[in-house]
DNA sequence: TATATTTATTGTTGTAATGACACTAACTGA
DNA sequence: TCAGTTAGTGTCATTACAACAATAAATATA
């Protein structure tokens, strides 16, 4: 450890102290058309009673986002979902206990789909809006879930990213509200609709639903034309994202 | 392990075999105008006589930032450049010795500051032209090059990230000659010229240099106001940044 | 039954961004 | 002086887009 010369050709593991690694899964999901995001809340030491992003141990033999596949489906018991890969966070002093690196992923869950597993543990697991976080979060959580968001934001701009929020049927007005939600400013109608148009990802269903005033149209997202290079740029947004990629 | 429930709060480290983590750090400068990355050849098995991305384990101590520096530095003799994290490698199969899971970064070294430390050990340190690295690599280092070039095309295009790569003074058209290099297509002259003059982030020094034709004034990047909101957009161009953000 | 109200959807228009390309400038060398 | 070479500016038609006006189709209520 003293050997700065040493490479990976001359390592030996067994010389070494390693340090442990977790990933953390930061699963967001639309509820009452606000976006939520999922913590549990710790029962021992470190950060008793805190709120935090779920996450487990990496085990040996899986891959870095089965896992994070894994703790999601522990959580909301939903598979086959939007996930990817975040950031690592690894500074020494993140965990009390011990050296503790932590790939976190954050996933979205479809509105119609998401509901809890362990809903007698209610006191533990909690979709919280995101406006409304108990802060401070475990650990650096914080940081974590701000990197998240600014990875959302960051890519609503320029993927289809959106609809991994929403059921498989919604309308113009609702996707709309999801970019409202999420960047945080009101967006012109007319422009919306001409430009989700002309991305010719919609699919129209023919259904119509009911409301108030007039009918609105039902619309399916289409997968097979996701290639559809979005680039919303509504006002002058463009947040990196986050800690690196940051935006990118 | 075979307990599925044991969560962050239960766990007892001694109980766990654990991966291995290192850092790898994929360096890019230009060297003739071209863009390199640094490689090392391995002396041992796995993957003896393979060329590399340089890594080297993280210490207990050290952020993982940290240890991409030590590294950078180690390679190079370079500090205080510009490094940022890329993703997270950590498929179980990737390194046949044990599980390692790999945190790599991207660096980018001035054109004019870049030599290699071990200038001795010719054989096995070498910038490589992006274009003609040896294939395959290492380990999966063909998966994270990719993933560190196409991180660097996503953010050429909204950050100053291009003047990380030339020297102090530079002209215009050698700006140009980045974004070609590393979108690899051709630029209209009189529109780079309009959109990096109008996004305001050069500095005039008054200096020309000579040449065969006409003197090109020398600029230097204005870092103050870098908060310059680039966006350049040549062609459709918009490539996700990798593996995940990609694109950001 | 008319008319206000509500929500959805389409049109219009001026301005700003930008891609294509033509043009001018400043030097060297024969 | 003129051909060659590299640097830098100007023009213009097209497109993208923000602001906002107008219309459509339903329900609620007077």
């Amino acid at each position: 450890m003293t050997d700065t010369e040493e490479t990976a050709e001359t390592y030996d593991p067994s010389r070494y102290e390693r340090p442990s690694v977790t990933v953390d899964v930061v699963i967001f999901t639309l509820i009452d058309r606000e976006l939520h995001v999922l913590l549990v809340r710790r029962k021992r030491w470190p950060f008793e009673g805190y709120w935090a992003i779920p996450g487990g141990f990496v085990q040996m033999h899986e891959s870095l986002e089965d896992a994070a596949r894994r703790e999601l489906e522990e959580e909301t018991g939903v598979r086959d979902i939007y996930i990817e890969q975040l950031y690592t966070f690894g500074d020494p002093d993140r965990d009390p206990r011990t050296r503790v690196i932590s790939v976190a992923y954050f996933a979205l869950v479809r509105a119609d789909r998401q509901r809890l597993r362990v809903s007698d543990e209610s006191l533990d697991v909690r979709w919280f809006p995101v406006r409304a976080v108990p802060s401070p979060l475990a650990f650096d959580h914080d940081r974590i879930l701000a990197t998240a968001l600014a990875r959302l934001r960051s890519k609503l701009e320029y993927t289809t990213l959106a609809f991994e929020l929403l059921p498989e049927v919604f309308s113009i007005l609702e996707l709309k509200h999801i970019y409202e939600q999420i960047f945080g400013e009101k967006l012109d109608k007319g422009n919306f609709y001409r430009k989700i148009k002309d991305a010719g990802v919609l699919e129209e269903t023919g259904l119509l639903r009911e409301g108030r005033g007039r009918p609105t149209r039902l619309y399916r997202f289409r997968r097979d034309r996701g290639d559809g290079q979005f680039v919303f740029r509504w006002r002058e947004a463009r947040i990196d994202a986050g800690e690196s990629h940051e935006r990118d």
